[in-house]
DNA sequence: TAGGCCATCTGGTCCT
DNA sequence: AGGACCAGATGGCCTA
């Protein structure tokens, strides 16, 4: 890519970024800078619940106990969420686990959260955001890379 | 204070 | 059977 080429990608970008607020997204979506928002584990001054990404769970329970909704008292009052109304009715047994399996999977959980949240990042740092001082929330960061890929499609095919 | 964003918990479903 | 994935619910933090 020359010099020259590579001029109008920037400017083209810095362009794209600069009417992002104005282009195509629904008023609602448009991406207005707002707060600052944490990044997952540290990286910004909104400290979470849990310092560490899965630290502080798994504490060996000895119990097990059948994890059915009012049960395994920890952290927020829990619901029934989908459980006798869910979307198919298959009538299924339910699923018995153990305390112990019930953290185990918690832990599974918020790892895979952590790991989509390290993508997040990853996308982030892959996408134009020279117009904004604050980090991109993950819906903002999805759009702009959506807007971003076409963006790019579209000058690949018209040089 | 309301609204946005996020982390976490949780149960259901799918897949191996 | 168990793990991955998903979506709903909830509460905390932050900003306007």
């Amino acid at each position: 890519m020359n010099a020259e080429m590579q001029e109008r990608l920037v400017n083209s970008t810095i362009h794209l970024v600069n009417d992002m607020n104005l282009m195509e997204l629904p008023q609602k979506y448009a991406l207005v800078p707002k707060q600052q928002v944490d990044s997952p584990f540290g990286l910004n001054n909104q400290t979470r619940r849990s310092d560490s990404p899965w630290g502080g769970d798994l504490e060996n329970g000895v119990r097990t106990a059948e994890v059915s909704t009012e049960h395994l008292v920890m952290g927020a009052p829990r619901y029934c969420s989908r459980g006798t109304h869910g979307p198919s009715n298959k009538s299924k047994r339910r699923r018995i686990i153990t305390v112990v399996q019930r953290q185990a999977a918690n832990v599974r959980e918020r790892k895979r959260m952590f790991s989509l949240n390290e993508a997040f990042d990853e996308l982030r740092r892959k996408v134009p955001t020279f117009a904004y001082e604050k980090r991109l929330s993950r819906i903002e960061t999805l759009r702009l890379a959506i807007i971003y890929i076409s963006f790019m499609t579209d000058l690949l095919e018209n040089t």
